[in-house]
DNA sequence: CTTCATATTTAGAATAGTTCTTATTCCTTG
DNA sequence: CAAGGAATAAGAACTATTCTAAATATGAAG
């Protein structure tokens, strides 16, 4: 399990590394985030941290986010047309979007399934990165 | 290579098998579609249809567009915060995001590819569909 | 500990993409 | 040809996001 202060500090440390500052507003944003993983959008986050933060904006948040997005400490995912919605984990998976609740769950991936994945590029084509997105049912207690 | 006449009888065939009817404007867009597969947004589809039928609406685009998407005869694919874009290949393929260039390009998938990548599921998810996004740079020609 | 330059935040306006509403037109069927 | 439902057109409305400008906070340099 992951401190408060630890993950204070991974922040810290990601956010110097980019060259840019801790903010209280950037902590905030990345606890909210830990706090509750279940892919929030802009939106969520921004009621989730006012209780916390009563001045904070929502162009402070989408701010922040971005930034975390930037130093990769989160994931953005876009499901169909809706609103953009945030991610935490930084372990390779992918996501399950449940049609019938919307939920969003995170499929832990078995290493090497990227690079098998992407074993299907033809030549020439150089990705950083691989986005697989399910859609379907999902078992209803998990 | 697919024939127009072909293509609108096909098209004719999934509406009317759905209880639709076909129409001019839903021919004229299947065929923008299937004439320039580089993925475009609705936007686009409209300004390729204007010539050839110079009083459709955007929103009969967007109709359009949704209808045809209901009938499995076309993809609705989206890339981060842009807009929706549509991709008239029907055969199991995962999409490949140029940043450089904003270009995208089919990758069709080997067979069985996608049983193997629904393997990754934990018991009890039921995938109806996957969907397999790269980013990354593409050969400059291709 | 001031001062300066810059980064960040805030609030609200602006924008982009899409959906909704309403009226009209077009088929299809009786 | 009349009635009813489906589809379209035009523009208003809406949602998510980005932009703008001003205020504030932060860190560095003296």
């Amino acid at each position: 399990m992951v401190s408060n202060t630890d993950s204070s500090e991974a922040l810290a440390q990601r956010l110097s590394d980019s060259g840019l500052r801790s903010t209280p507003q950037r902590e905030v944003i990345y606890s909210v985030l830990l706090k509750k993983r279940d892919h929030p959008t802009a939106e969520d986050v921004f009621a989730r941290a006012k209780p916390e933060m009563p001045m904070i904006s929502l162009a402070t948040v989408y701010n922040c986010l971005e930034t975390l997005v930037q130093c990769d400490l989160v994931r953005a995912v876009n499901f169909e047309r809706g609103p953009t919605r945030y991610c935490p984990n930084l372990r390779p998976h992918a996501h399950f979007h449940d049609e019938a609740t919307g939920a969003t769950h995170d499929i832990e991936l078995p290493p090497g399934m990227l690079d098998q994945v992407k074993a299907v590029l033809p030549p020439h084509f150089d990705a950083t990165s691989v986005e697989i997105i399910f859609r379907g049912k999902a078992p209803s207690k998990a």
